[in-house]
This record gives structure tokens, sequence and C-alpha cells, in this order.
DNA sequence: AATATTCTGTAATGACCATTAAAGGAAGTG
DNA sequence: CACTTCCTTTAATGGTCATTACAGAATATT
């Protein structure tokens, strides 16, 4: 029944697997948010009991952690858009584009896992999600800035704020045409006067 | 002791004001967020011991609905800017650079108390939010409607996601001078290409 | 076979949560 | 003054939460 072998490792094997472990979790804090999924939901769904739980992840938290890794790892393939192609700001719509369809692709699981937990306060799993989108901003800034564009942050931040913005607003339901439709508004402001 | 007199009432007097109670609790939903508020938190703010509290607003969610109704009615002046006076996209604008102070005036309570509420799943507080949300989301689209803007809806929902937008970021820490700029940002994006 | 090591299950831990039962206090009405 | 009505206080209620002792089970090493 053992499943993932490193192999090499002396006691007990563990008798699930990791990877699909953190997908169901992230699953779970993806639709429900951090605070409204428990410890016992958890373990439920991965099919384990706490103890195991605790022995592999180590607390709710880390798991959690685990979960944003594996998110922004497989789901947000933000470097597919920052290529040196076609014209920066012409990438970035694409990019709002895509997200459009993303945070709407499934009926459960709307919006950014990453960008929903980024505003909680002080706890470590709120600062590990916020430290991630800070990440991808000044990634978009830096592709900007390589390319010659003026007010990168400025630029970079409006990004980041539609993004928000469209994280949110499939959060609250909106389906995926309305949130194209704000995509590509956005998206002709970047093209229109994006250097006031 | 007593401190509001709506007066009439028979047995004992009611030992705290009612509205400097919402106003409180209002505050601290705007910094925590409801789930991260308890009761007991509550009533130590307002001065006041749990039954008094259940005997006055009947429970946390309905006191929070209170505290809601309180905000809408002063803190988010909608129909200040939604008036017949300049140029309706213009006037979305200046609606846009005043949340963007608004949303960053207190270091404390960032962002908007009811955005920011209203993506809760089913509970009846998230509920309560979502649905002024969506009123004052007509309330745009019907001002532009009037002001016979083709696309309305296209551009209601593109001023509601920034709204949505600027209010995140404000919670993420942002400050004003950056989200100002996301809001001159917008602002110049309904002007440019407005009907697309 | 003997032992060390790691996982798994049962069951509990203490903390916090929203809410309330019961009794006493403060005002009005008769 | 007697009585009703409403507020307030103390102290509890049952529930859920994240986390963990403890004992048993499964593998590797010796």
């Amino acid at each position: 029944m053992t499943i993932k072998g490193s192999a090499r490792l002396r006691g007990r094997p563990r008798g699930f697997a990791l990877e699909a472990a953190i997908e169901a979790g992230q699953h779970l804090f993806h639709e429900h948010g951090y605070d409204n999924v428990s410890v016992a939901a958890l373990t439920e769904a991965i099919g384990i009991t706490p103890p195991s739980f605790y022995a592999a992840f180590g607390s709710k938290s880390a798991f959690f952690k685990d979960t944003l890794r594996l998110y922004s790892a497989s789901v947000v393939p933000l470097d597919r858009f920052l290529t040196p192609s076609a014209s920066p700001l012409t990438a970035l719509g694409d990019m709002l584009r895509a997200a459009a369809h993303a945070y709407t692709a499934h009926p459960q699981r709307r919006g950014c896992l990453i960008l929903e937990h980024a505003k909680a306060g002080a706890t470590d799993w709120g600062i590990a999600a916020a430290q991630i989108a800070g990440e991808n901003r000044v990634k978009v800034q830096a592709f900007l800035e390589a390319a010659d564009i003026e007010t990168s942050g400025r630029i970079a931040d409006y990004v980041a704020t539609t993004m928000l913005g469209l994280s949110a607003a499939a959060r609250e339901g909106w389906d995926t045409a309305r949130l194209l439709a704000v995509a590509d508004t956005a998206a002709g402001a970047l093209l229109c006067r994006s250097v006031p």
C-alpha cells in the first residue's frame, strides 16, 4: 500500500500520497478559505487521521503553505506571459484575460488562492501568501523595466490591483464573460494612455 | 447614566449608547474582519456584558448588519458622485479617487467594510454585505444609463472590479499615493476608450 | 529473530466560541 | 407601596477548534 517511494526510509511507510493530500487540501482552502477549513475536514478529505496529518505536515498553517507552493507552481503560469515576445503591454493584457478565465474555471475554487489569502493580518500563512503576491508584482515590474517602459511601478500596481479585483469579483460569483469584459477594458487602458 | 432618550420605555433604562456601541463594533469588524472579532471582544470594547449585547442586538450577525447599515450610510457617500453634473465618466473617476483616499484614510480599518465582507460564502452577514455591494453597482449602472452611456453594464462592472481591487490593495497595506495612482489610471481608462 | 524507527488509530486535552438561565437592580405605572 | 417591564450581572452551556499522549502496527537494520 506504499505509494510514493523515495525509499531508503526506515520505519513504517506512509499510507497515503503526499502530493494528492496537498492537492486535496489546496482545493478545500481555495473553496472555503483557510479559516473555514478545519483540520478535521482536511483529514477527512485526505482519508487520514489527525496524527498522520501532523506527522506529515507539522501544522495546519505549514500544510497551507505547502498548498500555496503547489498552487503557485502549477496553476499560475506567470512566466508564460512575461516573455520578451510581443509588446509588453499586450502581454500584460493577455495575462489579465488569462486570469479572468482561470479565476472562473472551476465553479468551486473561484478567484486566486494566493490573492484571497494575502490580506490576512499578521498570521504566518497570510504573510506567506502576501509574500508570493509581492514577488509576482516584482516580476511584472521587472518585466516592464526590462522592456524600457516608463512608470513601470505604476503600471505594475495597476495590473496587480486589477488582478485583485478580478479575483474578488470571481469570488462574488461573476461568470467568465463579465470578468473577461473587465479584463478587456483594463487591457485597453494599458495600451491607451500608459504613460500619462 | 441613561444616554439616549427615546423615552417612553418602561423598564430599566439601557446603560450604554446604541450608536456608540455600533460604531465601536464597526471599527472592530473593519479592522479585523467578522470572523476574527469575538463577541467577547465586542462586549469588552463596548463596555458591556454578553447578555446586554444580546438583549440589545439579538446576535453577532444581526449586530454586524447594524454596523453595515451605519457604515454605508455614513462612510460611503455614493450619491455624492452620481449626480448629473459634469461628465458621467469623469464623475466615476472622481469616485474611484475618493475610494482610494477613503480606503487608506485610517491606518487601521483599511479597505471597504462592505466589499471585504461581500465574498463570504452563504452566511447571512456575507449575503447582507453582498447585497449592499450589488445595490451600489446597480446605482452606478442606472447613473450611466440615465446619461445615455452605451455599454453601461460593462462600465459598471469595470468600476466595481476596480473598487474591489482598491479595497484589497488597501488591506494589503498600500499607501494612499499608490492607490491614488491606480485610481488615476483606471479613471483615464474610462475616458479613453469607454465604448470599444 | 531482535530491535530501532516511523507511521496509524483511538481518545483525549485545554482553549475559545456564540449563546443563554437565573437572579437581582432600576425605572415606569397603578 | 405593589407590580410590571426591561436591563444587567454572574456563571454556566454545549460546541468546535488545533494539537497531542499513548499504544499498536509495519517496515528496515542488525
